[in-house]
DNA sequence: TCAATAGTTTAGAACTATTATAATGTAGAA
DNA sequence: TTCTACATTATAATAGTTCTAAACTATTGA
């Protein structure tokens, strides 16, 4: 809202044109002190709180592939009937609460270097994520 | 197609009537040396290569949501369009293919043990997954 | 053995997340 | 300012999955 320029650059950076949608969902996205896991649907909910000036659906589909395929933001794997992302591109890890459907995460330092000692011919690793899958005590 | 009493016997013991739709399922599944991994639509295929009854795609869902909710398979979380199933119910991890969309396994001795220096309160472990993403070298 | 019944299968409709389309709008360059 | 390539939009299309309700069948117990 106050200081966009920071936004402009940075998309115009990236080679995507800071139109006024691309920078409200950045506001929605990064304006924030904590990171946080959004599904589209939430995404959509989030910006019409925070504004009059609708955003098409599929807008929001283009611009969050586009923010992540720039690295903007991250999938997360996990099953489910919708796609999760995350505004933490750093490298994470994740719990999954299946009783709240909920994501947290695992910072970095918590989880041991994992290694991995086979590989594939050919292939180079792009990432190894851990997803701890985690329930209620009494369950 | 033989020896389908073992499978009568699994299915009866599980508390799901053996029928034949389910113990066709079973034989595609289960009566082979090793495991493997599928979509719903793989699973659809082998069916009508397998028999010339074929089994409704509702039924297929049910069956494969009754035996991943017995243990019989595993759901593998990636993010895909589809859902994939594993016939290895053992504790193991994944390597996925961005570029072929192809599940590997690794064994869990080839994985050093995940450890999850952090805990949710009030919620247990149900089970740590590690997913290597690779893709070619030349990309 | 046979009817009752509770669980199962089925075709097809419905639903939901996502992607495609093609017309309109707009940012940035000249 | 004008042009053009890129963006946005509403809507249609697609695809995987779930729902529905009627027909079917394995099991129970009389």
């Amino acid at each position: 809202m106050l200081n966009n320029s920071h936004y402009i650059d940075k998309l115009r950076s990236s080679g995507l044109r800071p139109t006024k949608q691309r920078i409200k969902i950045c506001e929605i996205l990064f304006n924030t002190e904590k990171t946080f896991h959004f599904t589209i649907n939430d995404l959509v909910k989030k910006i019409s709180k925070a504004t009059n000036d609708k955003i098409s659906l599929a807008t929001v589909y283009n611009t969050v592939h586009a923010f992540k395929k720039k690295g903007y933001l991250k999938e997360i794997p996990i099953n489910s009937d919708q796609s999760y992302f995350d505004t933490n591109t750093s490298h994470h890890h994740h719990f999954y609460d299946e009783n709240q459907k909920d994501l947290i995460d695992i910072d970095d330092s918590d989880v041991e270097p994992v290694k991995i000692n086979t590989r594939i011919p050919g292939k180079k690793i792009k990432s190894v994520e851990v997803l701890v899958k985690v329930e209620d005590i009494n369950s």
